[in-house]
DNA sequence: CGACAATCATTGTCCAAACAACACTTTGGG
DNA sequence: CCCAAAGTGTTGTTTGGACAATGATTGTCG
């Protein structure tokens, strides 16, 4: 596993130790700074990126409900603290949960009208705020960024991925 | 700035609204599942990915030294408490500070010993990291991966970016 | 010289993420 | 039945990130 690379020598202190590792960096730095531009858009309406997506995923499977812990495992990115993610949008009426009677285990999560609307007033921004993202880059380029992105991906992806979703 | 895309009509309720926001969670998630290998190994040793990365940049200067703010800006992802996160690396001895005399408002960054030591017994492991992480991928693809997240960045990076890392 | 703005770093405070421990429920085998 | 084990969600606690406010120093300009 190691022996791989030839190290490149001492002279460069600074570079990469290897190109899966810049590569990783650029992978990093990119989404940090577009990340920048959600997280400003969200935070004026007082949400997280990971509570829009959990709305998303919600209104798409409406009427329909989800189990918190399904919820978790769908979402784009990992999400260990659902219960409380979840309390936040209970609280402000975006989301409603109902236990099953016939699994007193399973809480059922579901979009309210109220999470609906939200949405609703949000979707122009929300296309507006990736057009600022990516927008400069052409719909070839992003094709294949998305292939290269899905190949990075694949090894990693645990085996009950629903990911891309295809609801 | 709106009217760009047809928004490919109501039928399917789920999925994207448009490429660049299929593209930008495309990211999210290769980072989010790639990040996880990192995290691991770091927690294993008691450090974050960004106090890695500061102590990284710092080796490469050495015996030069950073200041605190410009330090933050040369990060891999962006870092608002850079204060407290070099408190914690100076607690464990990897990093030494030092008030600067000539301008007593800046405070300059060094990495000790320990913090070069430390460096070098993770070196393996994490260029094994990255192997995990991105191994499966050609040279090619991890190529035009750059190219591409490259020009991503590009429209987004502030001027005096230092990336990538030159020195 | 002296007031005032600008620059750095630190601190206060709040909030969310992470991980483990816990309680409740169901399932299945003896 | 009963008990052990697994499934599911919640809670406790610690930690780190984000943002504003403050303190200390320096530069600037009247």
């Amino acid at each position: 596993m190691s022996t791989a690379r030839p190290a490149k020598s001492a002279s460069s202190k600074r570079r990469f130790d290897s190109v899966e590792q810049a590569a990783y960096l650029n992978l990093w730095r990119t989404y940090d700074l577009l990340k920048a531009y959600e997280d400003r858009l969200f935070g004026a309406h007082d949400l997280s990126a990971q509570q829009y997506n959990t709305l998303r995923l919600l209104r798409a499977v409406h009427p329909g409900r989800v189990p918190t812990l399904e919820l978790g495992n769908r979402l784009v990115s990992r999400a260990p603290d659902m219960t409380r993610l979840l309390d936040r949008l209970e609280a402000r009426g975006l989301i409603d949960r109902e236990r099953l009677s016939e699994n007193r285990r399973v809480v059922l999560i579901g979009i309210t009208p109220a999470g609906a609307d939200l949405l609703d007033s949000l979707a122009d921004q929300v296309r507006e705020c990736h057009e600022q993202q990516l927008g400069h880059m052409t719909p070839q380029e992003l094709s294949t960024l998305n292939k290269l992105l899905n190949r990075c991906r694949k090894p990693h992806e645990p085996p009950d991925s629903h990911w891309p979703p295809t609801t």
